[in-house]
DNA sequence: ACGCTAAATGATTGCGCAATCATGTGTCAA
DNA sequence: TTGACACATGATTGCGCAATCATTTAGCGT
């Protein structure tokens, strides 16, 4: 009762394992007949084919590291599940990675997965260390950094502009007449440094810049922080009229809390949030967000990953920016509520 | 610039392939000088071991399968996490599938985990296929199920029963004084039907029951279709004066429909969630919702697997439960209300 | 019918490691 | 001093597959 190897089959089949082996991996140089009886031998035993076999003879496994800094963030189980959907149909699996958004964790997965000969990696960001930069342009496969954009990746990078993303938020409310914005930041890691940054710069350009209104916090965003938040905004703050959240939880928080003190959205104070995760949408009143393609992101990433070890080249293009849709709802528009 | 070997290893040491191989593996049984010695050699070529040879030669991987049925269901991200937190620290890492909540997609994920010779298995629910459940039998490695109770387990069951937290709902509302509670289901995967079951049980012990209150739907949970469902409910059965949702973001959903309603919760209305993600309790008012330990479930299966791979026994008790626990709030508390 | 080429199939080898068994080395009791 | 024994280290082998090269067969024009 052991597993079948290729041999097993190849003799239940009339063949040499080999030619069972190129049946399966390149069905073309096998003749018609030989695929038959072939795929019948392999039914009739039962054989699945032992990847670690493979991947030591051939130098090359078949898994897609994925790393993210987070499971429970949910922007990342999107991504993960848009790769997935992309790979799951292949005979790739996809090994996962928290890293916890700790440039040495990170570090350390990286070299764990490199030393798996994967297929492709996924990684978020563009901040790697030194060190996991180096490790990431010395491997030997494509690597798609996500959920970000720059002219200068490793491989390729499907994302959107952090930067830009915020400033378009922070435009529409500076143009809803709101003056005294806040911008409520959890975890403070960098894709949110470059969203208080993009914010920064149009609060500077229409010159209401106020260090006294940005809060940050290193915990993680969640609904309750919001609440929290907002509170602490509101005492220090008292005339502040809008607020910016690097995240959807933190604005769905604040929009409860506001609910709550019969603060008056749009009118008295503007809420928007970010990656547009669907509660705001359906909030009282709706809450203006930054829609973040995440599912294209990861299929995009797995999709590339595909292509090139399909044989594909790397593209002229390397920053694939994806953009992002500022979803303008009640919560912002204040010109409309009136 | 080859990736060294033990071999490599062994001769920048000055010992043989196999005592490197020992002093990574058993450190104890091999002495102390040699152990150092063998350490900065590994230091100074950069030596990682090659998964895929260590893997054929001992058939056995260094993998823990993790099968669930969605990457969005918010439920198995918090799963994920916390088997990660238990695993990421050993050498073990994980590979993940998504099933789709489909059972043949199911079966053909197990097939692929258990050609990998695994650590381990963990895999949501009980309701495998035959074909599934005689494979997980078979597979030499531990098998978890979880996130549901039986007596019958394949190996050990980490979980809670969906029944009897549903039922502990259902009774709550009941002695709430709510009388035409609808059951609002959706997906309806088999713990969702379980919960359907429990919550069935209670209505008909209290001779309340009416099939007219069950509304299910395929469709996947989420806020938006949890408005929806309310307002085809309150069509459909105007007297309906309560609901209990297999998910907390259909009770979210509700909750916001019955602000715009302006519909009194608890007074009119009582609304109870399950899974208790976060956002229901922030709600105004604060939405009743079953906490279910989903980190804990995580964190128990995966280390029961790191017991059975350290050699541990199969425990006596298969069947862990980890119960729940119902938050009562606002949204169901009529009696305090008033 | 002949030789040529292309297509189909096979034989051999080694990937890097761990299981197994073999050997060396030191310690201690009688 | 000897032998028994535990402990430390090494040599050999094979895991199942794919890369490489070798061989056979089929198809074709002349």
């Amino acid at each position: 009762m052991k597993r079948p190897t290729l041999i097993d089959v190849g003799i239940e089949a009339g063949v040499s394992a080999i030619t069972v082996s190129r049946a399966l991996r390149e069905p073309e140089k096998v003749s018609e007949s030989l695929r038959e009886r072939i795929a019948k031998a392999i039914d009739k035993l039962g054989y699945v084919p032992n990847p670690a076999a493979s991947s030591l003879a051939s130098n090359r496994s078949s898994i897609i590291g994925v790393l993210v800094p987070s499971f429970s963030n949910y922007v990342f189980a999107d991504v993960l599940s848009g790769a997935n959907s992309v790979i799951e149909k292949t005979g790739y699996s996809i090994q996962i990675g928290n890293t916890g958004y700790d440039p040495l964790t990170e570090e350390a997965m990286i070299r764990k997965f490199v030393s798996l000969s994967p297929v492709g990696l996924i990684i978020a960001g563009v901040d790697q260390t030194e060190t996991s930069r180096n490790m990431l342009e010395t491997v030997d496969c494509p690597v798609v950094q996500i959920m970000d954009s720059t002219d200068d990746p490793v491989d390729v990078i499907v994302g959107f502009s952090n930067f830009e993303a915020a400033a378009a938020s922070a435009q529409h409310m500076v143009d809803q007449g709101y003056r005294r914005i806040a911008f409520v930041g959890t975890r403070m890691d960098p894709r949110t440094q470059q969203r208080m940054a993009g914010f920064e710069s149009v609060m500077r350009q229409h010159q209401i810049y106020d260090p006294a209104l940005f809060i940050t916090t290193p915990q993680k965003s969640s609904v309750e922080i919001g609440r929290h938040l907002l509170a602490g905004l509101l005492d220090k703050v008292p005339d502040c009229d809008g607020v910016f959240c690097n995240n959807d939880d933190v604005a769905v928080g604040i929009g409860l809390e506001c609910q709550r003190r019969n603060l008056s959205v749009p009118k008295d104070f503007g809420i928007c949030g970010f990656n547009d995760l669907g509660t705001t949408s359906q909030m009282n009143p709706a809450i203006t967000s930054v829609y973040t393609p995440r599912v294209e992101i990861g299929e995009r990433a797995a999709q590339y990953i595909l292509d090139r070890a399909a044989g594909g080249p790397q593209p002229d293009i390397r920053n694939i920016d994806l953009g992002f849709t500022l979803k303008k709802r009640a919560s912002t528009l204040r010109s409309e509520a009136i």
